[in-house]
DNA sequence: AAGCCCACGCGACAAGACTA
DNA sequence: TAGTCTTGTCGCGTGGGCTT
């Protein structure tokens, strides 16, 4: 790991960057709990090694200390974050971004986000904490977040500190690196899909899924009912609550006379049903009709035999 | 605490498939 | 032909997760 606190330092060392194909990003914010939140470290991991955490990986770190420093700060911004050829990764990118260019950030990707994008099955994890997911989607033990919330105002920052800082860019690089392999499983080629196994899959599931969610859906409804009937509202994670919702219908000649006579411009889609349509007749010809067509595919599911199930 | 984003539940609809 | 079933969509509000 290297500490940078020295403005040519960074600045050699954001130069180095700029040539690189893609960057794991991570940031501290000191009074991240104020109206004034300070950009504090920038730590950056370049080409990791693929195996294991060792001293290589952890040690091609660089930790820039941009605290109060909104000049180099800038200059990141411009060369690393605004550059469409580099590819920055980061753990919900959306945080880290407000201090970093915001919207005008440029080939940024997300782990969070990756993450959310595939399905339990592939990843059952109970949280997207990136120490979650550096836990049990990489086995990595031992990950420490205590640090996380701590002051990154101060300085000098503690050795605890700069470790912390250092470990996150190398669980992001680790983190991103397994779920580019869970999304490519989750997002087969269709063309080259083996539609028979697809399909005994398929049966295997239905069974056992009947089951369940049948079962999870009369659970739910009898916890509502018996929660009512008993009158409690929260117990062991169980919430139950009501809202209302009024809505508001007018008969359509009167809204439209209204509209004319107070000069309201109204300037919305009517969606004419099959119904409407018959009704108009012919004069639908003098509409300026807006035409939607969307073609639909539908799956429908045979029943099978008992003697077809496959298991 | 702040800000962003998304999943979820829900009601209301639409419309094709199916059925008597 | 009318009614039911199934599937899908939409908007809206809520609630929760993620980062420091």
């Amino acid at each position: 790991m290297q500490y940078l606190t020295g403005f040519k330092d960074i600045q050699a060392v954001i130069s180095k960057y700029s040539q690189t194909k893609i960057l794991w990003i991570d940031t501290e914010i000191a009074d991240y709990q104020t109206s004034k939140p300070r950009l504090s470290l920038i730590q950056v991991l370049d080409k990791p090694t693929q195996m294991g955490i060792d001293a290589a990986e952890t040690e091609r770190v660089s930790i820039l200390d941009v605290l109060e420093k909104s000049e180099i700060i800038d200059e990141f911004i411009e060369k690393i974050i605004f550059n469409p050829d580099i590819e920055k990764v980061f753990h919900n990118a959306s945080y880290d971004l407000r201090f970093l260019g915001n919207r005008q950030a440029q080939n940024v990707s997300c782990t969070l986000e990756m993450a959310k994008s595939i399905p339990y099955y592939l990843l059952p994890v109970p949280n997207f904490k990136l120490e979650t997911l550096a836990e049990q989607l990489c086995h990595l033990s031992a990950v420490d977040k205590t640090q996380q919330g701590s002051d990154w105002g101060i300085r000098p920052l503690s050795r605890k500190q700069l470790h912390y800082a250092k470990m996150d860019p190398v669980y992001l690089a680790r983190v991103h690196h397994r779920l580019l392999q869970l999304k490519q499983l989750a997002n087969p080629d269709p063309v080259k899909e083996d539609l028979s196994a697809l399909m005994i899959r398929y049966r295997q599931l239905e069974h056992q899924w009947k089951q369940i969610d049948t079962e999870i859906n009369h659970i739910k409804n009898r916890i509502k009912a018996a929660m009512a009937a008993q009158e409690v509202s929260e117990t062991a994670g169980f919430k139950l609550s009501s809202s209302k919702r009024t809505t508001k219908k007018a008969a359509f000649e009167q809204l439209a006379k209204l509209t004319q006579t107070l000069g309201i411009e109204l300037d919305l889609p009517v969606t004419l049903t099959k119904a409407v349509q018959k009704q108009l007749g012919e004069a639908i010809e003098q509409l300026s009709l807006e035409e939607e067509v969307s073609t639909n595919w539908r799956l429908s599911i045979q029943e099978l035999e008992d003697e077809d199930l496959p298991f």
